[in-house]
DNA sequence: GATCGCCGTCGAAGCGCTTCGACATTCCCC
DNA sequence: GGGGAATGTCGAAGCGCTTCGACGGCGATC
């Protein structure tokens, strides 16, 4: 089942079944009709290969998710399946790699023309694969901002409007002292940015408004400790947000396991998921994964159409109050 | 840069260059190092559209994960992962799917040759996609058991075995009367078949043993209430196997509410990642998704290659003891 | 009524690779 | 020493599509 045989069957040219079906020069009514009734009957699929090779477009992008630890397995998932389905919508495949293919992977899938265009998630302040993305020829994305983004188009989720959003709103409620619970010592060392900048935002605007802030990074099994010396130590803490969602659970059996109870002596902002926040009746700030996921896909979109697009995106926090950080704070 | 690039430079026939890299026919070994040196300083690729068009094998696979409720993501996303790095040791790459492009998406990427297999994850009983499948001409294998697979390559964890393994040891231990709880409703009612053999397997190891076993579905808000109720309803009941990782650590916070202690007054199995269950101190049986994913891949390749595969595979259990299950358990 | 330009269609030339058959060589065995 | 097999290389044909230039026909224009 090839062109031709559209082709003869409608009547016409193999070019003319091509331009109908790419709509690249127009064609009457009439003989569009016809061909597209052909293509119907014969149930013809053109050959991506053959597509690809004449064309050098081959449709597809390539994904590179994260491998490593610290990073929330269902965000990432949510924002590959985001990116899947907008690309989608733009006719577009996408291909799986792992972060572990590395530089390498890049070089491979862009050099043999398998893929048009790459996006890339988790990137690190440093990323070796910075410079490789500059000069591959091949319009990309970032997910996440390295140190220099130079050249690149990034975006990512605003953690550290994330950060101070959490500190506004428990400034707001009256709270003097407040922490920050937030990812494993690793991902700080790692230097990936987001817990950095969360930790940012939330200090600055403490600060703005006078609020006393803490931050500790935490690590899953340490998560009873951590609450109880924070607790122990600070006598004075009210607010607290939490950055972790695995610890979530553990930190929250420990506060009331130290005599705390949310929200009467604590108010509890957690930047998770909605559906985990939710069930814990916590107020917070979730991460916009399918948003992340299908705008990165839609400027990659605009990036192979040969238009500019901004070289930062940030996706804006949404808080939603629920019954953890009450109007009229205990203390 | 293309292959007749390289064959001028290394002054052999684009022919010859072609054999060198795909060993199909014999080349001395003068000549082929020779030709290898050239790709190599030329920085030669394969153009993949030219190749998949030429050979009618484009090295790529499809992988259709889920979307739906009641899975778990990390287990997903662990497969592709592991079915990505697989595939790559195959010199294959993977084409990630969503469940909702359905039928048609497996004929898309079949029809067009974007890919040359498929790999379908999260197959239920009677799932819309068999006969697809069974007719595409494509090699392909699915995660997880139809009702009828025939004609088919199945491959999955064996929930039924896993299910006796957790009756077989607390009877073991002494227990006489058992509970699983599993999945959420809705995954039963679907007919996903791995909840449903979980609890086969529990039942008939339970009865061989002349144990009591109960089976409880359970939604993640529901944890508190189901876990009450079992323990107020069944006061004999010493031994628990949660298959359920949301709902693990409520249920584990609730039967301490309830007054019972773990491991003295309850032995817990948790079906579970190892991490989770590690964590909390509990005798578990993981899924082994890694494997899983990458045995899925390789029965692919055997298929590709033309090789007869079993309809048929299931990885057994692997339980680990933890301190949950004690030798002596109170009661 | 001749001219211009546009519209719709076609033919042919590739895109870069694989693969088949042919052709030399070399080697071995009788 | 000649026939046949094995080995190594080449040329050419094509894989199925896109795209460019060409061309015939037709309405608009002066």
């Amino acid at each position: 089942m090839k062109i031709s045989d559209v082709a003869r069957h409608a009547g016409v040219s193999p070019s003319t079944v091509s331009y109908v079906l790419s709509g690249k020069r127009s064609i009457s009514d009439e003989t569009r009709r016809r061909v597209l009734e052909s293509v119907r009957t014969l149930g013809y699929r053109p050959h991506a290969g053959a597509r690809a090779l004449a064309s050098s477009r081959s449709n597809v992008i390539a994904l590179v998710v994260p491998l490593r630890s610290g990073i929330h397995v269902p965000v990432v998932m949510q924002m590959a399946i985001a990116a899947v389905t907008t690309a989608r919508s733009y006719d577009h495949d996408v291909l799986l790699l792992t972060q572990d293919e590395g530089v390498g992977g890049l070089e491979r899938v862009a050099g043999t023309a398998l893929v048009d265009a790459i996006i890339v998630m988790d990137v690190e302040l440093h990323d070796v694969r910075l410079p490789v993305l500059r000069s591959l020829g091949r319009p990309s994305v970032l997910i996440g901002f390295p140190a220099d983004p130079t050249g690149l188009t990034c975006i990512d989720f605003d953690f550290e409007a994330a950060g101070a959003a959490c500190a506004e709103h428990l400034a707001d409620l009256g709270h003097r002292e407040i922490a920050l619970i937030g990812a494993p010592p690793a991902v700080y060392e790692r230097g990936t940015g987001f817990a950095e900048r969360t930790k940012t935002g939330f200090q600055r605007a403490a600060a703005d408004r006078g609020v006393r802030a803490l931050v500790r990074p935490c690590d899953p099994q340490d998560a009873r400790s951590t609450a109880t010396e924070l607790l122990r130590d600070h006598p004075g803490l009210t607010g607290i947000v939490i950055h972790n969602e695995p610890t979530m659970e553990p930190l929250l059996t420990a506060f009331r396991a130290a005599g705390r109870r949310v929200p009467d002596d604590l108010s509890v902002i957690a930047i998770a998921p909605d559906e985990l926040a939710e069930r814990l009746g916590l107020t917070s700030i979730a991460i916009p994964a399918d948003d992340v996921g299908a705008q990165a896909v839609s400027l990659l979109m605009t990036k192979l159409e040969g238009h500019e697009v901004p070289g930062a995106t940030l996706l804006p926090p949404r808080l939603v109050i629920r019954s953890s950080t009450p109007e009229i704070p205990g203390t």
